[in-house]
DNA sequence: TTTAATATCCCCCTATTATGGTATTGATGG
DNA sequence: CCATCAATACCATAATAGGGGGATATTAAA
């Protein structure tokens, strides 16, 4: 049984060179190809594809809103993202939407096969320089300490973010409840903020626990 | 000038097939190979490879610490781990303390010289199994309105976990301070907790927000 | 050896938050 | 028309948190 592929793509011509490339192969079969993504979530849900190729840069609905509106009623398609940029303007956006894997054109010749298979393995394709940005993002950049927070500190801070009280704290660093608010006065300082709330977003946005 | 490797690999007979495989080629120059990665640092240090292949599992100071260590001097030496495992409990430990790329030893005879040149070009080689983990990560599946709050609660959530009192939150909306009371008292029914810290806490991890 | 940093504890007082009520209004759907 | 829900508002009381002190002990650095 053939893998149906079902492909938005507004160039023309790349339309035509994927429909190509892919008959070549007799584990393929498209079952449609569109250029452009107005009735995607209708085609999708009329054809049944294994596989979708959605080009991202397409005039009238773009890519990411038609992977939206897909995932809207289907969650087991898998969608590869197709694209000339590799931005992250749109990346996230995609990725967010529902997209499993995300190549970028030129590397279309030699992977998309590849990743063809790959995302009906399970995997999610992606283009090294955007599986980079990707990574970037993980990276968030952790500027060890910038407040200078102590060990003990540090550990009540996590406490507290947890949505422990004082009193919890105490109890579950074996210290008295005096002692959580001396240290809590102090994380507040080194902070430079005035209550539990603030503390607990800095700690958590900054991933400073 | 050719591309200098260094290599951490426990598995003596996987280490030297590396070894084999990547001097079969002239671009390749390997700088060392170590089978374990007690002196990582002090080795990237001296041999100052361009690219690092690192396994996971090793024993005495595993991949991950072992990145951690490198990074706290070196930022610009490409690392590519390596592991058997493709479970998401060391991937994002070691994406998150440095690494670059992430290979599964069974995809190394096919991609450990493309992710080589990858990384080289600013790519993050994944294997897509471990591309998927990372992008489910992303994708943090907001159960939308898993506990039935209403907009107005949302937003009062959302500027409660910036930091703000229920003072703050009454005049940026315009309502009064009782009012805000009194959602407030909803909200933490709705998430089943009984204070500040709690529902900050769950509203950042959960991505309520 | 003095200093600095850290961790520990206590007191007082005020401010904010938590919990329990009650109540009015407008919109929505049977 | 009535029930229901969301949003608005108020009151009283108890609990927790915040800001200002001051104090001792340990450890590490100067």
């Amino acid at each position: 049984m053939p893998v149906k592929i079902l492909i938005f793509e507004d160039n023309t011509n790349l339309r035509e060179g994927l429909c190509q490339l892919l008959m070549l192969r007799d584990e393929f079969e498209i079952v449609g190809n569109f250029g452009d993504a107005k009735q995607a979530r209708e085609i999708v849900i009329n054809c049944r594809p294994d596989v979708v190729l959605m080009d991202i840069d397409m005039p009238g609905i773009n890519g990411v809103e038609a992977v939206k509106q897909i995932r809207e009623y289907d969650l087991t398609t898998q969608i590869i993202m197709l694209t000339v940029f590799d931005d992250n303007s749109h990346v996230f956006d995609a990725l967010m939407a529902g997209a499993n894997g995300y190549l970028l054109k030129r590397n279309v010749s030699d992977r998309l096969v590849l990743a063809i298979q790959e995302v009906l393995e399970g995997g999610a394709p992606m283009s090294p320089s955007i599986a980079r940005l990707v990574i970037d993002q993980l990276h968030v950049q952790k500027p060890a300490n910038k407040y200078m927070l102590s060990e003990r500190e540090k550990e009540i801070l996590r406490s507290l973010s947890k949505g422990n009280s004082f009193k919890l704290i105490a109890a579950e660093l074996g210290i008295s409840f005096e002692t959580v608010r001396t240290h809590i006065k102090r994380i507040y300082d080194k902070l430079h903020v005035h209550s539990q709330g603030e503390a607990i977003s800095k700690a958590l946005h900054e991933k400073l626990v």
